[in-house]
DNA sequence: GCATAAAATGTAATCGTTTACATTTGCCTA
DNA sequence: TAGGCAAATGTAAACGATTACATTTTATGC
């Protein structure tokens, strides 16, 4: 493999030269650029990025850890966050790690590997503290949850997302002025704190309400189509009948939808559900789902460029909280 | 941030004493590996990844090159590639790249630049040849594709993929069977290989029988959700009409469905549809969608183990294509 | 043409590991 | 206890880039 050394043998200069050409061409007079440029077109010269980035102790990759890559929400913040990062010559890395897998000693093992000048996390973590993750000074590099919360266990860390309570307590609500009072809840597993913001935007908007403050159930679909069906059909066998059913993500609403209809019976004419993110799908499900829109994209610039700032000037990390508007979609789930 | 001279310092050997602590731990005595255990965990010391993988030459990583992150179709390769790449000790980066962006020549970039032991391309490339791709001998690192086929402008490579050809014809056949004569064909963009075989598949499944051979339908859905409905927008408006459409993924299939029962009409009765992959929406569409299963996560082992074996001996890497079976998966959405 | 400043280039140390080779230590046997 | 061999450890040179500092070349003004 031909190194920079190879090259400035070729071109008759420095290797201090050749690099100096690659990296502030303008310290370096046009004639000997031009001996180098034609010396690194000759060999086919690249730059070990190992070795720059090790000298460097800089590898411009931002590491964005996701609970699942085939989730089409977490693709949409992905879209953002990848757009962002190309403009600022950064590479992202996708550490695929199943909430359940992940806490904080293992986040920090990441931080101190170096292979990332950042991490994103689109996921929560478990509440075992770990003291890198306590106070901005004592992380070896800058960390941003996006979406997700953090447990009031941890330290805070900085973060972006939406007003999972309130956009819960929303949708809640709207089902409420619908008229319905037997609204039931499909929830996520406990490690997504996310979706225990949900649940609790929805205990609140059912307990604000007299006429349904009795009625409050909550059955767990582990953010899947299949564990939502499941619960649905738990739902649909107790009595009182709930007579709308909010879901955590959109993806278990399509899940009880088709679970609802296996049933014979019909949305929304018999039983109203209502989703939560606004993934590609919901607007072609049968019926086009109701639902709260996240501005995903915007999320993922959003914490990227909150990365990019702490990477560039550590002093600038806040752990701050940022909170983005949602939007209660309006389809035909609902009735 | 604590070196591996550190540690040595505190624990009073030398740093190659510590090295070969961490990777050779049973060259050293019992004494001085106890020593040398008790500094890093008094330093909490961790290698730095960067250096390490510098001087050996090796980073344990896999890049995969994925045309959509989102798609659930490869999310289920990704999923079997990981797991195998994680009994394996390597680490997989995922890099999105959209097809069209796609040229031989940045694929080229990414083999030198030596961030990686291998690349998987979950994706086709532009018929752009590039010396690096032809020939074994002059790949920097081995490079495998799954899932796609490869340009015959191109000099062969590895692959792991179905016979998509035949599982379109197929598809095709099926619905012939089953009293259709008018079926259409919703394809994917010119730049995906795979879905010109499949085009190619329903075509041979056309023309082999005189009853249909007359009619044959190609539409672009860029494959997507809204190019498809799009192009179901156009067939539906056409005379003859079709009696079927067979989509090159299920996505577009998904896609089909929705427009057809826009326009007031329903599926299966009127229009029956069939996809492709077998993703997990398959199942709950309305009505569930009749495809051909692809063995997706067999995929991703088999085109990660692939690479391994190529990465760890150079010689074995044969270019030969790896042909998994598919399966007709029939449901509801055909009649 | 000379002194001087500025620009261009070169030299060599450095980043943190690994590892070939050299040296020391420990153990066993005669 | 010396001799010899194996095991354990140390020494120092890589890996390929960047960069502070030293040196050379070029440009400028007189």
């Amino acid at each position: 493999m031909v190194s920079i050394n190879h090259v400035a043998e070729i071109a008759g200069v420095s290797n201090a030269t050749v690099s100096r050409c690659i990296n502030d061409p303008l310290k370096v007079s046009k004639r000997t650029r031009a001996k180098v440029q034609s010396a690194i077109a000759d060999t086919g010269y690249t730059a070990n990025t190992l070795a720059r980035s090790f000298r460097r102790g800089k590898t411009n990759m931002i590491m964005v850890v996701i609970p699942s890559v085939g989730d089409p929400f977490f693709t949409l913040v992905m879209e953002g966050i990848r757009a962002a990062a190309k403009r600022c010559g950064y590479t992202i890395m996708i550490n695929e790690t199943q909430l359940s897998d992940l806490n904080a000693d293992e986040i920090g093992a990441m931080m101190v590997s170096r292979q990332a000048d950042g991490i994103i996390l689109l996921a929560s973590l478990s509440p075992f503290g770990n003291a890198m993750l306590s106070g901005t000074s004592n992380r070896p590099i800058p960390i941003v949850i996006g979406c997700e919360t953090v447990s009031s266990d941890l330290a805070s860390l900085p973060s972006v997302h939406i007003d999972n309570v309130g956009a819960a307590k929303e949708a809640t609500e709207y089902l409420i002025s619908q008229g319905h009072r037997n609204v039931s809840f499909i929830s996520g597993p406990e490690s997504s704190l996310l979706t225990k913001d949900r649940e609790y935007g929805y205990l609140k908007g059912m307990l604000a309400s007299k006429t349904t403050s009795e009625y409050v159930q909550i059955e767990d679909g582990g953010m899947s189509i299949h564990g939502s069906a499941k619960a649905t059909r738990k739902l649909l066998s107790q009595r009182p009948r709930p007579t709308a059913i909010f879901c955590a993500n959109d993806e278990m609403a399509m899940g009880a939808i088709h679970e609802i209809k296996n049933q014979g019976l019909s949305v929304p004419e018999d039983i109203s559900v209502i989703g939560f993110d606004d993934i590609r799908y919901a607007e072609i499900t049968d019926p086009p789902l109701t639902t709260i829109y996240q501005p995903a994209e915007e999320i993922g610039e959003r914490v990227f460029y909150r990365v990019l700032r702490s990477i560039e000037d550590a002093g600038a990390d806040d752990d701050m909280a940022e909170i983005v508007p949602h939007k209660l979609i309006i389809r035909k789930s609902v009735k």
